[in-house]
RNA sequence: GGGGAGGUUCCCGAGUGGCCAAAGGGGACAGACUGUAAAUCUGUUGGCUCAGCCUUCGCAGGUUCGAAUCCUGCUCUCCCCA
């Protein structure tokens, strides 16, 4: 049986240390300290709430921020309490300009629950995470309590958000039932009486109407701390939908080629952020060759998911099929189809190997010189290909290749 | 409730009867370059049995030789007034 060691075994200045890293905004400095100060003397540690969305549970490494972060304090012998809104996702959520989120039943927000907790356990010791549903609370609520609940803020004061702002002058619709987000999840925070609560960046307006309602409820308010959001591969907002995103569950290979395409300017902020690599070593590598960096915060962040051994691999991987130009290990061979007769148009043969999303789309390939078999170009269109008798080797582009079997 | 403006291809956005598979930008993909990127230059970006044909411009009808463009109904969004 493992021991864990309690908030009282390290200073408050390894406490203060460890909220701040790589923190954006702590609102405020002197509350935590002052806090920290009277539980660590009782012998206690602090109640760290952060909340989860369950209308998706495909988490990626801009999530993972957080999560690293809460495992920090973990460590410290805080306690996690996740707060898992599954009332808040039954409101529905529309999200900008696109449609309404399909409201959620509770099995949805069952299984989102467990693909979560799976993924959060790559990162945080779960067995010793409070978990708590909100609908605990809001189910018990009647009408007179949500409109209760919403008297504690005015229309004035909910507008200020600037994503509201922003939406309002962009003409963009925002539903009345936005507005009871901030609430609710402020709400949450009185019920666990959170001592601190952890967002990104873009939580912090419902972070601090936590705090407004625990001053209401005449409950010390939490202290608020938020921890970026990075960008995705291509600079925008990291996001699966963007197709830019390093997924928590992606294999080593996948992950460590991912992060090597990462734009360099990006390095410091991931480096923060995604590792724990001491500040002197991490200022030492981004002043030194760029690559070697990235394959460091490559190699880092692969082997917190996998393994060193699994990183290794998949940075040599990496440099010997992107660097050095050759061939991956696996490569998907696909068998000439009885149907396809003695010999199958160019475009036709790539589109039905899965190289290519349409015959029109091989075609074009196959006019940008892209397509090349045994390593020639193959660059007219119209042309076949008869059964080979040999294994043939079909590339199209730089990464998508497949064999050709007669 | 009244008035006005809108819904266009992956996204933003131009297009008001044929020259529209639809300008321009973004993204993506491909080629050159490179450090693995980025930046830059070039090209491509609905489908097919591909010099032709088919499907697409909120939805459903209609007018017309011909509609993204005109008409009718429906639907969704924004703004102003009440």
């Amino acid at each position: 049986m493992q021991t864990h060691k309690q908030a009282s075994d390290f200073s408050l200045e390894e406490h203060l240390a460890a909220f701040e890293r790589g923190c954006v905004d702590l609102v405020d400095k002197k509350d935590l300290s002052k806090l920290l100060e009277s539980r660590l003397a009782k012998g206690q540690g602090l109640r760290v709430k952060f909340g989860m969305d369950p209308s998706s549970a495909d988490l990626h490494i801009g999530h993972s921020i957080p999560l690293l972060k809460l495992r920090d304090l973990q460590a410290l012998g805080h306690t996690i309490v996740l707060i898992v809104g599954d009332s808040t996702a039954m409101v529905g959520d529309p999200t900008g300009r696109s449609k309404l989120r399909p409201v959620l039943t509770r099995e949805e927000v069952d299984e989102n629950l467990r693909t979560y907790v799976e993924q959060a356990a790559l990162i945080l010791d779960m067995e010793r995470v409070e978990v708590r549903r909100n609908s605990e609370w809001f189910d018990s609520l009647n009408f007179e309590g949500l409109l209760k609940l919403c008297t504690r803020m005015t229309v004035a004061q909910m507008i200020e958000r600037d994503t509201f702002q922003t939406r309002m002058e962009a003409g963009e619709p925002i539903g009345i039932n936005e507005f009871l987000y901030p609430l609710m999840q402020g709400w949450d925070s009185v019920e666990v009486k959170a001592d601190v609560e952890l967002g990104g960046t873009d939580q912090l307006f419902n972070l601090l109407v936590g705090r407004r309602l625990q001053g209401q409820e005449e409950q010390r308010p939490q202290v608020v701390f938020t921890t970026p959001l990075i960008n995705g591969l291509d600079g925008r907002k990291m996001s699966k939908s963007y197709g830019n995103a390093v997924g928590l569950k992606d294999d080593a290979r996948t992950m460590t080629f991912a992060i090597m395409r990462l734009d360099d300017t990006a390095m410091p902020v991931w480096f923060t952020q995604l590792t724990r690599v001491p500040d002197s070593e991490m200022a030492t590598l981004l002043a030194g060759h760029p690559r070697e960096a990235k394959a460091r915060l490559a190699f880092e962040v692969t082997a917190g998911y996998h393994g060193e051994e699994a990183a290794r691999e998949a940075a040599q991987a990496f440099d010997r099929e992107v660097r050095d130009k050759q061939l991956p290990d696996d490569i998907a061979t696909t068998e000439w189809q009885d149907d396809w007769g003695d010999a199958l148009p160019l475009p036709n043969l790539l589109s039905q190997m899965g190289l290519v999303q349409s015959t029109s789309d091989g075609r074009r390939m196959i006019q940008q010189g892209a397509v090349r078999f045994d390593g020639e170009v193959q660059s007219d269109a119209r042309a076949t290909c008869a059964r080979p008798a040999e294994r043939l080797l079909v590339q199209v582009g730089k990464k998508r290749v497949g064999y050709l079997a007669g």
